[in-house]
DNA sequence: AATGAATGAGTTTTCATTCAT
DNA sequence: AATGAATGAAAACTCATTCAT
């Protein structure tokens, strides 16, 4: 009889509890939470119950992974793009949402987990949920510090800031899902949607374009 | 618990189902379909078992009845401030925006649950979420051929208008949802907050304001 | 508003009764005790459920009624046939088949339930099922003492008179039921293999035609 | 309770099977289908409901199971007496049913399970019911067959063939289930008495000592 | 007298989790 | 180390029966 290359070895390890969580992304993107059963899933990735409680300890200790991988993965990818890199802030916001949709295009399945787990979830697993939005917040914020900065606006004009840096991080969810049911549209076009949306609105908050309610309204 | 009284009569049965599906609202919108147990719900809304499948059927038509009603309620307390009503388009939106928020704050758990449903949901219950949304978006779209027509633009200039109206709606949903976790924050500031992303983005778009990346980028 | 004719009175009461219990018959003799619910009779027979209890007291006593009103009525029926009627043993007997059979022409679904409970009831309800059993048989065991005094038997011929009665009343129901799903063969010819196994065999054991083991077979 | 020795080896496995199946010929035969819950039957068996199900997929798996085992048993066990053996045609019949009465003698709960499905389950189990049925009745017919060629019986002699044939069975059943009340009668005259009727029955035919009804009877 | 409404007690079934080999 | 086998706990659902009008 061979040995099962690697099965037992240090990397044959890590390899298979990768496998495990690919099937695990694709189940529970597609079914949420509840659906799948670790008899099915178990069976999908060719592996024993007992198996999965060896590497993940639970059945949510798997989801955990699994949501885990998916936000470290995003949010990695999109510092590599933003942080320390050269040329303007707008440049830079190109960059990162540039790989925002590749990782998106991807990895559809983790990401529909982690955005079904952000605006659904209840909160249970908001810390792992949340981990790649504020990492990618962070960066979003210092692009907006240096841009103001640069175009010389004071504090003030900003106290809308926060709703609309959150509705901007709405937006790219709202639209990358959009996008999952259109793939036909290329990359670059859904790109430049989230460019306008999110640069006009700040163009438009700094020049004082803002649209305020008449009085009697 | 739910009063008790005049459970036989008529009218007793109407406002005991009412009382049984706010319980409904909160529970499912707290923890989802498949964490509350019809036991649990049962006691909370002072009913038994077998009474919610006389009212309801089974679990799932409890849960579309609730989605139904939400839905409904929505749709018709929006319609009612914008059509069919004087005033601008801009006025209008206004006041339909303000229609939302007020529906949303008087019903935040049945919000929440329809809000929960539509993101991820699963396409199960499409049809019951999707009424509100398509009533709503025939508002927003007859406002905007309104505007556009007054301001004689042109079909070419609107190619971009079916992501940026899935994307208004989103941003819609987003902002409440984070008005969620704000209620001290006044419902016309959150008003406002909509009205410029809706109107700047639109009135970006109409002026040619739009941004687009320069080669190489 | 016009009185429901005498569903109020004494008769009306009576009728209303016999018709639960017609409907009652269908129901228990195509599905069985356990898959009728009340709910479901109460909607066949147009009677509501509290009613079904003012008559017969509950689901049990409800059966029993109906067990019982197709015994009495099957021995009723034979019993006049032979019981006191002019002939000879033969003649009587070919008259009780033939009750026998009009009676289950006429009430296929009450024999039928009749029929099961004999001999698939565990006994429960043996009183009542077994009451027309009872009668029949001394009707022919009646018949039979009379033969065999005129013919001379002595008692030790008839030691196997039991198993073979009960084997004639078990061919009876057997064939009856073979008669249920061959509806097109006439009563006659029906009832004529009945006599045939019935006399035959009778007149074997008389004539001493009986079958007995070699040794070592 | 059951032995719980070994139960997770494949003999073990198999072992419990059969315990199972056992429990369940017990209690089905002595209550009937819906009177048995699982319940009971696990604790009964000494196993756990999910066992339960791990084993037999559900509670008409289980039902069917047991009807299965206890066709095919019965039909083997008859047709290693009859099939293929030496001696005549009434010999051999005779070990036919010595050996009917054999297998009703030691599974006397599957047997009764069997009848009972028969007679009244409504057919919905039929294919499993009627397996046994249909290679016994295969047996007979070629008995007969056989008989009749060699007395050389012209056919239309045998037009009460099919009726008489379903009474015999009727009989064997019927007396089967006279025999389990009157356990003292020796194997031996029980089956004297089917000898009795089948071929005394069969001999009259042959003979023409067929009994006709008169004309105004 | 007759019935719409209500429910306690029970059913089958599923699933995450753990033994024992 | 890896897994076939086993189960405690809980879920949705049904039904005979009774209340209250």
């Amino acid at each position: 009889m061979v040995a099962r290359a690697g099965a037992r070895s240090r990397e044959g390890r890590e390899r298979r509890r990768q496998a495990v969580l690919d099937v695990a992304d694709r189940m529970f993107s597609e079914r949420g939470y509840h659906e799948v059963s670790l008899d099915e899933l178990a069976g999908d990735a060719g592996i024993s119950k007992p198996g999965l409680y060896a590497y993940f300890g639970s059945k949510e200790g798997l989801y955990v992974a699994a949501l885990r991988r998916a936000s470290e993965g995003l949010a990695a990818r999109v510092e590599a793009a933003v942080a320390g890199t050269a040329g303007s802030p707008e440049q830079r916001m190109w960059r990162g949402i540039l790989a925002l949709l590749e990782f998106i295009d991807e990895n559809r399945a983790a990401w529909t987990m982690l955005h079904r787990e952000r605006v659904a979830g209840g909160g249970r697993y908001f810390e792992e949920v949340d981990r790649a939005h504020e990492r990618m917040a962070a960066l979003i914020s210092d692009l907006s510090a240096e841009t103001a900065a640069a175009r010389g606006i004071a504090g003030s004009a900003l106290d809308a800031a926060e709703p609309l840096g959150h509705a901007f991080v709405g937006t790219c969810e709202s639209i990358a899902r959009w996008w999952l049911d259109h793939p036909e549209v290329p990359r670059g076009t859904v790109a430049m949607h989230l460019m306008n949306v999110a640069w006009m609105g700040f163009g438009d908050l700094v020049e004082g374009r803002m649209w305020l309610p008449e009085a009697g309204q």
